[in-house]
DNA sequence: ATGGTTTTTACTGCGTC
DNA sequence: GACGCGGTAAAAACCAT
């Protein structure tokens, strides 16, 4: 029972009940020594005779846990002890916490009387919970985050390191004057591209109920004032999405993201859009790949003009005829790479 | 605020199905 | 004739200064 007695929440009585029930189901041989009654110690997995102490069997229990994990990732999603702290709770979930029914920790009915006991806990660990207004404040902000991030279809990381964002945001005092939703969604857009899925302005804005100009001026704001470090949207992390969007074959991705990589270092790159590039890049590529999709299709899928995909792409083949100067390019730029971004 | 750059809007012409 | 595509000019948006 030393898991559960780490723990300070009762969140799942059910599991609890069968862990007990578990545990009473005990063998009743005898001892061959003495005759004995058995008894199986669960705690240090042996079993030992009740009158004589003879340890009949030993490590019958394996200690590590009874799944596989391959990876880190799935390490976390398949242990249970212990609650993770996570950043997307406004307190990272380690305050206490009491379940909604009024059930004790197995699962029984309380009484009346308990009953109104825990209605009042309830109502006071509520009120020390979120006690003052940082605290409230973070609270909605994690929400707003979480439901923009959830309409955008961005993964959990991504609204971890947004909560971060925010969390620092408010430590810094940098909300004054700024709304919550403001910030809220700033956070969440720095932290789509440092993770390297981003989202265009147009996209966030669109489930965010702050418009683009407030949007623009908080998150720049939140960069300089946190000195957060966004490099400027790499094109190809924009290509997978507009791909599928479109229904379009790994060969096209592929090809999409080396004529990005070949535009990249014939410089032509700099001062554009990334979506465009993207955009340009996806379009030429169902071109060469005889992968029928309209310049409007793109358009569409990626908030970008036809004009702009029109003149991007024309440009993406061009550079791309002239590869085998790439190296010479690439050579000269790297030992100039300070400033890629210059205009 | 300003100037330079990029993107968008709106419109037109051309070829094809 | 609708559609996809290409081009252009002017307006709008963006960015560094």
């Amino acid at each position: 029972m030393t898991e559960s007695d780490t723990r300070t929440q009762t969140r799942n009585p059910t599991q609890e009940q069968e862990q007990k029930q578990h545990q009473s189901d005990e063998d009743i041989r005898t001892c061959p020594e003495c005759d004995g009654r058995l008894a199986t110690d669960t705690e240090h997995g042996e079993t030992v005779c009740g009158d004589c102490g003879l340890v009949v069997e030993e490590d019958e229990i394996d200690h590590g846990p009874e799944w596989r994990a391959f990876d880190s990732a799935e390490r976390d999603k398949k242990s249970r002890v212990g609650a993770p702290t996570t950043n997307m709770m406004h307190d990272k979930g380690l305050s206490t916490n009491i379940g909604w029914q009024d059930k004790d920790a197995y699962g029984r009915s309380l009484s009346s009387r308990q009953r109104e006991k825990m209605q009042r806990l309830r109502t006071w660990n509520e009120r020390f919970r979120t006690r003052d207004s940082k605290e409230r404040n973070l609270k909605q902000a994690l929400g707003e985050i979480d439901r923009m991030a959830s309409a955008l279809g961005l993964p959990e990381n991504v609204r971890e390191t947004a909560s971060v964002i925010y969390r620092r945001a408010l430590e810094e005092d940098l909300l004054p004057g700024r709304s919550i939703e403001g910030v809220s969604t700033a956070a969440l857009y720095a932290s789509a591209r440092q993770a390297g899925t981003p989202r265009s302005l147009d996209e966030i804005s669109r489930v965010s109920r702050v418009g683009k100009m407030e949007l623009t001026r908080t998150y720049r704001y939140i960069v300089r004032e946190l000195s957060l470090e966004i490099q400027p949207a790499d094109p190809e992390s924009y290509v997978p999405r507009f791909v599928s969007q479109l229904d379009g074959s790994d060969e096209a991705e592929r090809t999409a993201k080396r004529l990005l990589r070949s535009a990249k270092n014939n410089g032509i790159t700099s001062g554009k859009s990334p979506v465009g590039l993207a955009a340009a890049a996806v379009y030429a590529a169902s071109l060469l790949t005889n992968e029928k999709v309209t310049q409007s299709e793109v358009s569409e899928v990626a908030n970008i003009s036809e004009v702009t995909i029109r003149n991007r792409y024309k440009e993406l083949l061009e550079a791309e005829e002239s590869a085998p100067r790439w190296i010479i390019l690439e050579l000269l730029l790297e030992s100039s790479s300070s400033q890629n971004t210059a205009h």
